[in-house]
DNA sequence: CCGGATCCGAAAAGATACTG
DNA sequence: CAGTATCTTTTCGGATCCGG
């Protein structure tokens, strides 16, 4: 669509041009889900509970903003399951962000966590500067527009 | 609200009780704009071309889930600007995190970058896992459901 | 049965005008 | 300056229906 892609020039910037393309709860939990292996369109909408046009909608927004792709997995009768592109799979570290952040601040009772299939320790994740290795927040930062 | 507090607890995914508070546009884009300095009403409602009722609302269950709290610095006239609490300011992160990822997604034509103040370098947000160091993604993961 | 599409009432967003 | 009131438009979410 053409208005998009207006809107997305219009700003510089990235924060909100991020969130125009996946800047809403449910299209974050449609990542989660095929990210945990659920690619399949009923298995979404019953682990989300998701009103059946909602998810239909959600699925052909991510596909087209690129996070997603169609994958047919049987021709008789027509079947696909959706899977992440590479922009897609880019996106997963912040969710781990958004969730080490809900377990902080809002923990109460009974919280999944994330593990690493490699040593099975509990997975805490943390943003930082690459640059220098600091916790974003430790250091006062400003944001410069471009001129 | 008491119903707001049920669907918190009703999932153990930290993604979605953190998505439960803030999980929208104009929410993460608020917290922005109160991190760059502009705490007041008015000047976030003319850098975001948000209608005022709309901000309204979202300052309010901003302040209602911890996240901003309004401070008085005017008793004639009664005004109120709006500070990050803890919570608040917790988030920014991953705000940087959604940026960098909008960085290298969409970033067709100038974008605004995240200055470090002491040494003026560009921050290149990165999520890692706290526990090793390794970047998000580099693993293979699994999730956990409590018992 | 799976993967949607369609329709409809309810809810929220958005624009504008107005008020303390 | 910081919102509220009102109105219109868009979106949400549930139920139902349809093709393979």
């Amino acid at each position: 669509m053409d208005t998009t892609q207006e809107k997305l020039c219009a700003t510089p910037c990235p924060i909100a041009r991020g969130l125009e393309r996946i800047g809403d709860r449910w299209s974050m939990l449609v990542l989660r889900d095929i990210e945990r292996g659920l690619t399949r369109y009923d298995l979404i909408r019953t682990s989300l509970g998701i009103a059946p046009n909602i998810l239909a909608r959600r699925l052909s927004a991510l596909t087209e903003a690129g996070l997603l792709e169609k994958r047919r997995y049987s021709q008789r009768p027509p079947r696909d399951d959706y899977l992440l592109t590479d922009a897609g799979r880019d996106f997963i570290p912040v969710l781990a962000a958004i969730a080490a952040w809900g377990a902080r601040h809002n923990g109460e009772g009974a919280l999944s966590r994330l593990i690493d299939e490699q040593d099975g320790h509990v997975v805490e994740p943390i943003v930082i500067d690459k640059v220098n290795g600091a916790p974003i927040g430790t250091r006062r930062l400003r944001i410069e527009l471009p001129e």
